[in-house]
RNA sequence: GGUGAGAUACUCAAGUGGCCAACGAGGGCAGACUGUAAAUCUGCUGAUUUUUAUCUUCGAAGGUUCGAAUCCUUCUCUCACCA
């Protein structure tokens, strides 16, 4: 049974930033592994975007590990709180969207999480069902139970308020609900990225303040960097790898992450044992195996786990060939038009190159494409016919001119 | 409420009457090199088949002028200092 817990544990810890409170998490284990008793993690999402990238994934395959542990996991909506927006990002207030949308954006969210949470163990909620009911008075309520100067310890809070930057009123109130939310689900565990740590910690303050019998331990999750290698993953800067992404994009963009990056991602998103990984790593550095492999094997999993097996492969293959050998890829899109056209024209119309400028410059610079031949003619003229024209390494499209 | 400062391209940031489509940096795109990458080097980075040109763009609207990102007026927004 100890042996259990401890390797259970070890699952756990592997790539966390930090834990509050293990005690209570090997608590919850022994409760879980000797009675059978469940416990619930919580973990909350954005209501606008149900983008998931591989940056929620790391915190979804946590709580993936505790549902094999025992562990109900809340899937929190922050609809209410998404009025808000959260301080850490730069976000401003918004509008609260309508319950028809929130329920959408639901029901894509499942599709996605699904992926890697099992569904009979996760709860989907949405705090606007108690954080709505709580009203004036209770929000007021909320308020008294924290100050400002403990507020302002907040990194984020301090920095803008030793800089002298705005920190608007409404801000105060994200942390406070985020924490109210640990009350009236009564979670044992909540979940976060590393940039979360005060609000997830005022939920455990909260509780023992409402007095809800227990204080929810906090596992928090490193930020994955993106595919720059420098930024966290995100939407907006568009260094992401969404989890909905094609097979061959998806694995095109594993393998464009850096070797150092690579690690990383191993660490944090793949299924290997740490072990393994090492070994991996050690291969790699005495030059066993050739680094690019070591990647592939990365985006094989990674595509796999999000699709298929079969389409990995063929992503693989389509890589290699587009890449390697330089061939063309399998399906590139479709275009038709009058002729004749001017080449930069064409370029335009097929959506490979954003303005005429651009291709011209493109052309000059030996960029462009037909056929596999390099284009030097930037008034070229397409007749009737079929051309497969390029832009780059990545930009392709069929054009039939008629 | 009072006073002062500012708003320039994707971002930061120069420019204070013509040589400004606007220095520079970052980012992005492309070429070389590679393992597709990273690093490095090079070019490009408002639009337009008039390309030593034309048109649109320097918070918004007017005005002065042969000519404005630059000067004047009003407005909008941001910031700072004081209360």
């Amino acid at each position: 049974m100890r042996i259990m817990i401890q390797e259970a544990m070890n699952e756990i810890k592997r790539g966390v930033a930090e834990i509050i409170d293990v005690e209570r998490i090997e608590k919850l284990l022994k409760d879980y592994f000797e009675n059978g008793k469940n416990y619930y993690v919580k973990a909350g999402f954005d209501p606008t975007a149900p983008d998931l990238h591989f940056g929620h994934t790391v915190l979804l395959q946590k709580m993936a590990v505790l549902q094999k542990c025992g562990a109900i996991v809340q899937f929190l909506i922050g609809d209410f709180t998404g009025m808000i927006g959260d301080p850490t990002g730069k976000n401003e207030t918004r509008k609260k969207l309508d319950k028809e949308t929130v329920l959408k954006n639901a029901e894509s969210y499942k599709e996605q999480v699904f992926k890697v949470l099992d569904p009979t163990k996760t709860e989907v909620m949405f705090n606007s069902l108690w954080l709505e009911e709580l009203g004036a008075s209770g929000i007021i309520e909320l308020t008294t139970t924290f100050n400002v100067a403990r507020m302002l310890e907040r990194e984020d809070f301090e920095k803008r308020y030793k800089s002298q930057a705005p920190i608007s009123i409404s801000e105060f109130l994200y942390p406070l609900l985020q924490g109210y939310d640990s009350v009236a689900m009564k979670c044992d565990i909540e979940m976060g990225g590393t940039d979360q740590k005060f609000n997830l910690l005022m939920g455990r303050q909260l509780q023992r303040t409402y007095n809800v019998g227990k204080e929810q331990a906090v596992v928090m999750m490193p930020l994955l960097e993106g595919l720059d290698g420098v930024n966290k993953m995100s939407k907006s800067l568009g260094n992401y790898i969404g989890v909905t992404d094609e097979p061959s994009d998806m694995f095109g963009k594993v393998l464009s992450i850096s070797d150092d990056l690579m690690w990383r991602y191993y660490e944090l998103l793949s299924a290997l044992s740490l072990e393994a990984i090492a070994t991996c790593k050690d291969d790699v550095a005495t030059g066993k195996v050739h680094p690019k492999v070591a990647k592939e094997n990365l985006a094989l999993e990674l595509v796999t786990r999000y699709h298929n097996v079969d389409l990995a492969n063929a992503a693989k293959e389509e890589f290699n060939n587009v890449h390697k050998k330089n061939e063309l890829p399998t399906d590139i899109k479709e275009f038709s038009c009058d002729g004749p056209i001017w080449i930069a024209k064409a370029l335009v119309d097929c959506k490979i190159s954003p303005s005429t400028s651009q291709s011209r410059r493109d052309i000059k610079q030996g960029a462009v494409k037909i056929n596999q031949e390099k284009v030097s003619d930037e008034q070229l003229q397409l007749e009737q016919g079929e051309y497969i024209l390029q832009v780059g390494k990545r930009k392709f499209a069929k054009l039939k001119v008629i």
